[in-house]
DNA sequence: CTCTTTGCAAAAGTTTTGCACGCTC
DNA sequence: GAGCGTGCAAAACTTTTGCAAAGAG
């Protein structure tokens, strides 16, 4: 994540709750830093999981509306993993593609490529479509599960 | 689609469920017709919905065992469609890319461009991953919905 | 002080499992 | 006929909802 930090990012976040005028709360707050924290992209049971083994306490509702509330602002999307699909996943600025490693979960973001656009251009003269939208994921080995032979430990269903 | 029917199609994975020591049942090729024969990607229990309209009935577990059999043998796959993704999408020969309708939720399946295995090239060199496999999805609007101006009729969540 | 947000518990919905019977090969 | 596959019903799990109380602004 470059340059940016974790920390930086949640409290981007928060900024824009305030200016959507939601209020800034405790289980807000560490639903946001649970989920700009981890290296993979979590399940909602995930998240609240991760919430048990901190200090403060956490409903389950609490964190599916607290999903909910991030995705309506884009702050967050629902990555597509082998085996399940509902991975929380933080929205970085500009247009990025995803590399998920099928060994260990872990999400790498990958800048966005002009090459694509001209795909999508060619696809919309092909099918007729407006093209809105694209989701580009990658799914492999990061350098560690490579280096370990991977495959050995697949992604749990999440 | 193109040349090939959805009937042919059937008739190819009834054949492929044999090879593989699967009994071709009543229920099985229910299921599989009413996923060939959709315009959209379905869910299980659209995909149990669809049934009860036919005349033939059909468990709601037999629906989830076909489909996981079905995706085991690749001739399927889960589509991320906008708002959820547990869309069962029949898997065509070689690789192909979709475009999913926003408005309406019918998915063409677009063919694959080598643009693309460049850029893996570069996500390659840039990462150190190792992909292995990769998912480009559209999302837009086809020219029917199109023309009506779009988004009046948003996909079920699904 | 107002009114949003919370946790809980119940409800609704989805997916999986066990089992006796039926059907494919 | 042997044994896989079925429907049913129960269980397990996930997600949503209603409500009184707590807490942010």
């Amino acid at each position: 994540m470059n340059s940016i930090s974790d920390r930086d990012i949640a409290e981007a976040w928060t900024q824009t709750l305030r200016e959507h005028g939601y209020r800034v709360t405790g289980p807000r707050k560490l639903v946001m830093e649970i989920i700009t924290s981890s290296a993979s992209a979590l399940t909602p049971q995930e998240i609240y999981q991760a919430s048990l083994e901190k200090d403060r306490s956490l409903g389950i509702a609490s964190v599916y509306r607290t999903v909910d509330m991030l995705t309506e602002l884009e702050l967050v999307e629902h990555i597509h993993q082998p085996g399940g699909c509902h991975g929380i996943w933080p929205v970085f600025k500009g247009h990025n593609h995803h590399l998920v490693c099928s060994d260990c979960g872990q999400v790498r973001v990958v800048p966005g490529e002009e090459g694509i656009e001209q795909y999508i251009q060619k696809v919309e003269d092909l099918t007729g479509y407006r093209v809105d939208e694209h989701w580009l994921q990658f799914i492999g080995l990061c350098t560690i599960c490579k280096r370990k032979g991977g495959q050995e430990n697949p992604l749990e269903t999440g």
